[in-house]
This record gives C-alpha cells, sequence and structure tokens, in this order.
DNA sequence: TATTGTTATACTCTATAACTATA
DNA sequence: TATAGTTATAGAGTATAACAATA
C-alpha cells in the first residue's frame, strides 16, 4: 500500500495529467472567447443545469472543490451577470440556494456544442468507441472513490474527530 | 465531424475533467505542505530533471503552456529557491538556458514518493493493471496528438502563415 | 456551540504590451 | 525584420480569518 508506482504508471500519471492540462487550456481559451466564461464559471453552471433541485452554497462549492469564499465571489459574478440567482432558503435561514436562471440556461446551452467540439477534436478523435467505454467506467470509479471523503468545506472548519479516516 | 458528443462520450467527459480535478486539487496542497512548490513548479523541475540537456526558457514555456513572461516570474522563484539557474546561451545569445541545480533535484526527489502517493491512493487503487496499460496508451495517443499543434508561445507572436496547421 | 454564508484582505498566478538585445 | 527573453502592469482567482445570523 505504500510502495512506488510501476514505471508504466508514473508514465501513465504524466500522460494523464498532462493530456488534461493541454485539454483544459484549450477549453478555456474556447469558454472565455465564446461565451466569457472561466472554467470554473462553466462547471458551476453544468452542474446547476444538471441538478434537479436548487443546491446551497456549501454543496456547490463542494462539487466544484472551491472554498466557500471563493464561491460567494463567484456567485456574485454570475448573478452579476444574470445567470443565477440566490434566493434564502426557507427551511433553513442559514443556507442561500443557488438556482440557474433562463439566461443561464440558455448560456450554457449555447457554449455546450462548442465546448464539446473542442473535447471531440482534442480527445475523443484519437480514441475507440471501446475506449471511450473503458474510460468512462475507469474515471467513473476514480470519481466516486475521490468523492467518497470528507468534502473541502469541512476542512477549513473546525475538524470533528473524524470516525473512520477512510469512509 | 462537427456532431455532437454521444451520450457515453458526454459522461466519459466530465467523469474524467472531474477526476483530474479532484486528483490535481490533492496534488497541490501535497505539494505545497511538503514541499513548498506550486504544481506548475513541480512540473517545471519534473520537465528539467527528465531533459538530458538544458532546455530554453521558450521550451520550458510550451512544455507547461505557460506565457513567456509567466515563465520567467516562474524561473525567478526557482531561482530564487536555488532550484534551478539560469545562463546565457553561448551560441543563441538571445536565448537563456535552464538548468536543474543539485538542490532543484533532490528537491524533487524529495517530493516526488509522496506526489505518487497521493496519485496510487486516488487513483491507481481503483484500476487494474490492464486499466493503466490501457490508460497509459490512450493517454499518450491524445497528448502526442495535442503536442502537434503550433505551441503557446507562437500564438502572442505576429502569426507567420503556417505552411501546415497539422506538422 | 456548531454551521452557513459573506466580507475584508492579501497573495499568487498569469497574460498583454512595451522594450532590449540578438539573429 | 523576426525571435528570445524581461519588465511593468493590471486583472482574475483563491484562500484565510473575522464576522453575523441562524440552528
Amino acid at each position: 500500500m505504500a510502495d512506488k508506482l510501476e514505471p508504466e504508471q508514473l508514465r501513465t500519471y504524466f500522460a494523464l495529467m498532462e493530456s488534461v492540462s493541454l485539454l483544459q487550456h484549450e477549453v478555456e481559451r474556447h469558454l472565455r472567447s465564446e461565451g466569457d466564461l472561466s472554467y470554473v464559471q462553466f462547471q458551476l453552471l453544468a452542474r446547476l443545469a444538471g441538478a434537479q433541485r436548487k443546491l446551497t452554497m456549501t454543496e456547490l462549492a463542494d462539487g466544484v472543490v472551491l472554498s466557500r469564499s471563493g464561491l460567494t465571489h463567484q456567485a456574485f459574478l454570475l448573478g452579476q451577470a444574470g445567470l443565477v440567482e440566490r434566493t434564502a432558503d426557507p427551511d433553513d435561514h442559514r443556507s442561500t440556494l443557488v438556482e440557474i436562471t433562463e439566461a443561464g440556461l440558455s448560456k450554457f446551452a449555447a457554449v455546450l456544442p462548442g465546448h464539446v467540439q473542442v473535447a471531440k477534436d482534442l480527445l475523443f478523435d484519437q480514441l475507440t468507441q471501446d475506449d471511450v467505454k473503458s474510460l468512462g467506467d475507469m474515471m467513473t470509479r476514480v470519481r466516486d472513490h475521490m468523492r467518497a471523503r470528507p468534502p473541502r468545506s469541512a476542512a477549513t472548519r473546525k475538524r470533528r474527530t473524524p470516525k473512520a479516516l477512510e469512509n
């Protein structure tokens, strides 16, 4: 459990990180020029568009791995642009609920095809259908594993003694 | 060539981006706390450690997809920390050659195991040996494809008419 | 007493444009 | 005239800590 990575793993790791880094740069360039959005902002819209309910600030912050204050800032910017709306939570008055607006959905729908085209040109054109399937399976597994840990918002709070570190 | 992504591709794309994003955050946290390095700085050291020769500033900037001025800044910081050294290129006096120092190599060697351990815990523990192999093959293919494009340093210069876009 | 979210603030990162020096 | 690199500068992004309101 504490040994080195095999050379094969090291090769894979660096290829993965480098590929995604390059892809991210291109995607960011596209989003900025096409929709005047940062990647984080796109991610926030994507999450809100996909969610079937309003999300709290903390949920949203954890979703994109951002500090709560960082999210406050981004939510302000998105609100200013008319893409999201923040309202008080009627059930828990401490919470703020975030909802994507019609304009936000339009914006998201407007940039998604081009975004997806970038991913297609850079990533999927190099992959077979089987590759895509197995890559999706792998990354879903990996993501779920990573998500099964204390979220970021818990770290900046006073840490309560975790019962089990790995659960 | 200009159609939509299949749902399977969309699922794969988001799982990939989210996984790597989570991984990057953890890796950055480790590097910062363990070695007082940013991820970019780690990447620079990794490139220099792996290169069998000194690299020019432009080569290094392209390698990590950073503007030339951005690299100047990072190279200054790394130089200040004694991890790299910049010297004039005797062959082309316009160029600056960057070399990793002994201290830089030590630092890199010091953080690599922990870095790799993070990758192991978050990524590789979820993958079979076959997964790793095929992920590596995919990402190598993807990276090489992405690298076969005009580098970032060319974009901020006056664009010369490219003879062949893909070469 | 713990949690949600915001504010104030400071810092890091990165890029654009202007500039110098060299080819 | 084009390229390598640096500088000056400005903008965006993020986090920490302190705070207010609510549970």
